[in-house]
DNA sequence: CAATGCCCATACGCTGGCGTATCGTCCGAA
DNA sequence: TTCGGACGATACGCCAGCGTATGGGCATTG
């Protein structure tokens, strides 16, 4: 929104966030460096003053996911200390409701066709299955049972952040206190 | 494998299939029509005979995908009629062993971006849910809890369709049966 | 104020993909 | 056999996107 003074010139992060944002919004395929000049309103001479080519955009665009989802979890697991079950129950609404996989669904369909994203998504799939998993021995279950469980919590907010949902905000609250327990409930 | 006469002539499906394969394992901005005829070794005139142009093919294309998940729905609706809960578990099963949301990811991905895509997967997704949630209160649930569970393990379904994973199916098999009981425990 | 270096603009050749127009071939029906 | 229609090949113009080469403006530095 900050009308941008006219000889603002640009970094390198400049197009590394107009590419993340395009990833997100359109898809990777839709990440073109011309495309990209349009919209910061600079021309290509612009990035490849930046960068090498449109790989090492590329490179650098996973490895900045990777990083903050990295961040994002071992910020997460610092930030929570008290009755496991209810950090079970912390972590799934702070997992939904500031939708840190909002990014998900365009990074792993660019991972599904493209083995250097690929390489970037299983390991953050691991960080954070690993910190789940965690969670669940915590709280007394034991470590098939907790991977399991981890699984399933992790899988389920992936699925939700692959479909449209219409609630309001309180609806889902309650909602997420139900499936914590769904979760963490003892045979 | 049938090692094709040589001077056999192709059918809109032809292309719809190649189209749907390359979908699936490159996404949608991959599907082209040159790159296409290539793989089926011919030149783009056949396809301009079969279809008008690009979008009619993506027309179709979504199309036949959201019938193919249709009738695998009602089908399965109706191959099942015993205990409630077993039937979950077998719902759950035949899901994940067949993979029939195999294709999911990719439609997914592209119906991110395409209003038309988008359009049918929500219609996809609707009759699923209605599916899965009426299990759930044949198996005495109520609404608003069935609908709560339907909808855990319909994303939970997605999210691993999403996911690499490298179980043997015995391991995943007894892993299902536990994951049902998850789902259908009552509190 | 001259010079250097940072950052972007401009212009070019190349490739791949879209859609059209036209022509060739084969096959079945009359 | 011939003829018409189904199906595909060939050739064309067009545009978007990549990467390169080169030139220009503007600041900082001495």
């Amino acid at each position: 929104m900050s009308q941008n003074k006219q000889k603002q010139r640009l970094s390198r992060l400049s197009w590394l966030n107009s590419a993340f944002d395009t990833l997100f919004e359109e898809g990777i395929d839709q990440v073109r460096i011309e495309r990209l000049a349009k919209k910061l309103k600079v021309t290509k001479g612009s990035f490849y003053w930046h960068f090498k080519n449109r790989t090492e955009l590329l490179d650098a665009l996973i490895e900045h996911w990777n990083e903050e989802m990295t961040k994002t979890v071992l910020e997460n697991a610092k930030t929570f200390h008290g009755d496991p079950l209810e950090r079970i129950f912390y972590t799934l609404k702070d997992i939904i409701s500031n939708e840190r996989t909002r990014y998900d669904p365009a990074v792993r369909a660019w991972a599904n066709h493209d083995a250097r994203a690929k390489k970037y998504v299983e390991k953050v799939d691991k960080l954070r299955l690993k910190f789940l998993i965690g969670l669940f021995k915590d709280a007394g279950f034991d470590d098939e049972d907790a991977e399991v469980r981890a699984r399933m919590m992790y899988y389920y907010v992936l699925g939700e952040a692959y479909v449209t949902r219409k609630e309001t905000r309180s609806v889902r609250l309650t909602r997420i206190k139900s499936k914590a327990k769904i979760f963490t409930h003892k045979n």
